[in-house]
DNA sequence: ACAAGCATGTAACGTGTTACATGATTTT
DNA sequence: AAAATCATGTAACACGTTACATGCTTGT
């Protein structure tokens, strides 16, 4: 019999969320509700969250004395939890942010699943296909281009300690992944016209 | 009171790896560990997936009627289950295949993330954060070069209507992103450097 | 008065990972 | 004989989504 691992099972801890809401609470105190706010603006190119993951998460690292809140008043009634990080969750974040990870899995792509199926494909559906990939990627680049144009950072490039020099290299990353993404569907489509072109793949 | 959404409820009903699955399954009969080899060598660069995962999913899969088996031996004792997908299987993969899907939210991608609270980073670290990531960038595409040099489609190219041509095209756009994430390391390597010269950021 | 937005939570379920578990066959 | 690979499964848990649920505040 082999030797069995007692003691608790590791299982998917990468906290990563975790990490997340310490890195925005440690640059100023936040509401569970303003988080959300980052995480569907600012961080939405690399990462996201849905308030049902967020609220009990808060909760969680409450308890785990990383985050601290005290309750404010909205008017009258409105209660609100504004979460600030503690000397312990401001030395948990930085030694995360230090570690040297190994590469993620590549991330799943649901239309290059579909791409590696273009056999099994209708043919008259497969330009349809890749075509209204392309036009959704197109728009996707044309909001983050005029997300750029109003940036601070690329108005006017200073220091680069400054939360406005991370928020400014993580939008040019996504600039340059569309940029990328859209050629690629570019020349598959001119491809796939060539061979349709020169009969290389049947009738439609 | 709101109208409630009474009968089942939907939650995160997407079933890709299913249909990964049946498009495998649907090229020719396959075993579980077929089907695993295949996820970690031509699929890795858009799915993936543990045995663990796919083994519940064959069992469900073959309830559901998609596939079925046939149990064959290798050798005198050990059995496995060959694999292939039925009529209805068929029907269901061609008509997820020819499903328009809105864009997927953008990948989670912890590298960015943390690259996102670079004024957080320790000033030593920062530079050798991003040269660690950049190095094992390297290695992966030099992976995928090697791979794209020995591909029979890229040797040879033919007609579209052909297993190869997919999976062509999926390592092509491997290729293409991988150059893309090293062009942006670089591009910021450089402008850090910049920085540093010209004191934009404090001592190390 | 109404709509939009602020604000916080829970329930149920689907998806994905690590570890546990076992045994046969092939190659060195 | 040992190591690598073939082959299949389950248990426990972490992570993530959709829907359910409630109530206040601000702008029109």
């Amino acid at each position: 019999m082999k030797a069995k691992c007692l003691g608790k099972v590791a299982a998917g801890k990468m906290r990563t969320l975790k990490y997340a809401i310490l890195g925005l609470i440690n640059r100023k105190a936040m509401t569970g509700y303003d988080l959300m706010k980052e995480f569907t603006i600012d961080l939405v190119n690399f990462w996201h969250a849905q308030h049902s993951q967020l609220y009990p998460e808060l909760k969680k690292l409450t308890n785990e004395g990383l985050i601290t809140f005290e309750t404010v008043l909205q008017g009258e009634k409105l209660e609100k939890k504004l979460y600030s990080i503690t000397d312990e969750g401001k030395k948990v974040f930085l030694s995360w942010l230090a570690k040297q990870d190994p590469l993620e899995p590549t991330p799943k792509d649901i239309f290059r699943l579909k791409a590696y199926f273009i056999e099994s494909m209708r043919k008259e559906d497969i330009l349809k296909q890749f075509h209204y990939q392309l036009d959704q990627r197109k728009e996707k680049l044309v909001k983050l281009e005029a997300t750029m144009r109003q940036h601070p950072y690329a108005k006017n490039i200073a220091d680069i300690i400054s939360p406005l020099y991370g928020d400014y290299i993580v939008l040019k990353g996504a600039i340059m992944r569309e940029r990328t993404n859209i050629d690629w569907l570019t020349q598959c489509i001119k491809e796939i016209e060539k061979a349709k072109k020169n009969c290389f793949y049947g009738s439609s």
